[in-house]
DNA sequence: CTACGTCTCGTACGACGTACGATAACAGGA
DNA sequence: TCCTGTTATCGTACGTCGTACGAGACGTAG
C-alpha cells in the first residue's frame, strides 16, 4: 500500500535527517541504498503503530519502540528527526487505510463512503486524534485521499473554490465526529475503571446523585429529559446512527445549494 | 462568572483529592473554608490558562505554574488531584467564555451563534484543541452551553432523539473546523519559522519543487488546478467564509429535514 | 590496506509527573 | 495560655521522557 516512489512528495522545509547532511549531490537515490542494515523508516512507524494501537499513544515513546526492535534508542533518530516527525509519519500512514473509490458518478455515495472509511478508521487508532492537532496530515496518501474527494465532486460542476469549500465541509464534520466519539468511548472506559474499584452500591449511589444536581439546580430542563428518557446508551450502533444523521444533514444542505445555483445560473 | 455554587455538580467519579480524605460527614463546606491561605483550585486554572495561552499547551507543566505563583510544586496536589484534571478544568473553564443567548426564536440565528462563539473561544485558545481528545468536556459552563443549544432548538418541535442529535451534528462541525483551522495555522506559523532560517532563494525553490513535484506525478489533478489557482491564501478571512459556508450547509439540510418532517407527519 | 560515507548506540543532561513524609499554619477547646 | 487535630505547603527522590554528543562498527571504493 502507499505509493513508495513519492514517500517524500510532500512535507517541504521539513527538518534535516542525518544523511541529509551529505553534500546535496544526491548520487545513489534509488530505493535501497539506505536501510541495508536492519532498520528502516517504514520498519519503525510500522512498530510505532502497532505500539498505538495496542497501548495508545502515551505508550509511544523512542525508548519503548527501539525496545520493541531490539536496537538502542537513539538509532531511531537516523531515521526520523524527531518525536513529533514520527508521529506526523504515523498519521500520514493511517491514512492509507481510508478506502477511497474512484468516482462512481454517485457524488452522494461516494462521500459517503469516504466519510464512514474515514471515521472507521480513526475509530480503529484513536490515537490519531491525539495526534491530528499538531498540524494537518500532508503526504501523498493524504493527497491521494483528498485528490479523490475532490474528483467525487466533479459532477456537480461548481466552481473550483466552492468545490474545496463542500470538500472542507464534509471532512471537517467527520474529523469532528471521530474527536467526538473517541472522547465518549475514552471517558465510558474511564467511568468503567473507576466503577470497577468501588462497592456497586456507591457507583449507584454516585450516579443517582449526579442526576439529582442536575434536577434539583433547576436550571437544566433539557439535559435532565434527556437523562430521563434514559437517551443515549452509549452503543456503537447508536453512534453510527448519530453520526450518519449528522452527515445526511450536511448533504442535503451541500445538494439544497447546488440546486440552488443551478436554477439561478 | 461561572456558577460558583454547584462547582461540581458534574463529573461523578472523579478522582479523590486529599482534602476528601476526612470521613465524609462535610462539616464545614461553606465557601471560605478551603483557601485560607494564598492558593486556590481557581487561581490555579486561571494562572495555567494564562501560561498556555501565552506558550501553549506544552509549557504548562506542574512545576512551571507553581513558579509562577511563587509556590512549590507540590503544593498544587492539594487543590487538583492530577495535571490532567487541571487540563480538564481549564476546559471547563474556558467554556465560560463561550456566550450562548438565551433562545430568541430564531434558531438559525441563535445555532450560528452559538457556533461563532464557540469557535471564536477555541481560536483565542489553540491549546484546548490538544486537550479535547481526553474526554468531553463536562462542567456547569459546559451543561449550560449545551442547555441553551437545546432550547434554542424547542422552537422546532422535534422529539428529543432528533433534537439531541441535531443539536451535536452542528457542535460536531464546530469543533472539527476548530481543530482544522488551529492546525492550519499553527502548520503555517512552523513553515514561517522554517522560512526564517534560510535564504529567501531557497524558500522559493523548495516551494516551487514542491508544485512540481505534484503536478510532474499527474495523479493529484485537482490539487494542482487548486495550487495553480492561488486559492486559498490562508487568511482568517477566508478561514471565516469556509466556516460560515459549512456551517450554513449544516443548518440547511436540518430546516430540509424539519420542513420534510412537517408536511410528512 | 586505507579512507570514507552510512549507520548504530552508550552515556549524559535537563525536564517532566508525582509518591512520600516532614513541617508549618491555623482553629477550637481546655 | 497551651494542647491537639485539621488544613495546607513543600523538599526530596524515583522513574521516565526527548534528545545532544561523540565514539565506534560496518560496508564499499580506491
Amino acid at each position: 500500500m502507499g505509493a513508495d516512489d513519492d514517500e517524500d512528495v510532500f512535507v517541504p522545509l521539513r527538518p534535516l535527517l542525518p544523511h541529509d547532511a551529505g553534500r546535496g549531490d544526491r548520487r545513489g537515490d534509488r530505493p535501497g541504498s539506505r536501510r541495508v542494515r536492519g532498520l528502516s523508516r517504514a520498519d519503525i512507524i510500522d512498530v510505532a503503530i502497532a505500539v498505538a494501537d495496542a497501548e495508545g499513544a502515551d505508550a509511544v515513546s523512542m525508548r519503548r519502540i527501539a525496545h520493541e526492535m531490539h536496537v538502542g534508542a537513539m538509532s531511531l533518530y537516523w531515521h526520523i528527526a524527531s518525536k513529533e516527525e514520527l508521529h506526523r509519519l504515523m498519521l500520514e500512514w493511517v491514512q492509507a487505510e481510508v478506502e477511497v473509490p474512484e468516482p462512481t458518478g454517485d457524488w452522494r455515495g461516494d462521500l459517503r463512503s469516504y466519510a464512514h472509511s474515514t471515521r472507521a478508521v480513526l475509530l480503529r487508532h484513536p490515537w490519531a486524534i491525539d495526534f491530528l492537532g499538531s498540524g494537518p496530515p500532508s503526504g501523498p496518501n493524504d493527497a491521494r485521499n483528498a485528490e479523490r474527494l475532490l474528483a467525487a465532486l466533479d459532477e456537480l460542476g461548481l466552481d473550483l473554490a466552492t468545490t474545496m469549500m463542500v470538500a472542507m465541509s464534509v471532512g471537517t464534520y467527520v474529523i469532528g465526529a471521530a474527536l467526538r466519539e473517541v472522547q465518549e468511548i475514552r471517558s465510558q472506559h474511564a467511568a468503567e475503571a473507576a466503577a470497577a474499584n468501588l462497592p456497586p452500591e456507591e457507583v449507584a449511589a454516585a450516579l443517582a446523585e449526579f442526576g439529582r444536581r442536575i434536577r434539583r439546580s433547576g436550571r437544566y430542563p433539557h439535559i435532565a429529559a434527556a437523562l430521563d428518557a434514559g437517551l443515549d446508551p452509549d452503543s456503537p450502533d447508536t453512534r453510527t446512527r448519530r453520526f450518519d444523521f449528522g452527515l445526511d444533514r450536511m448533504l442535503d444542505g451541500i445538494e439544497a445549494r447546488v440546486k440552488a445555483d443551478r436554477s439561478g445560473a
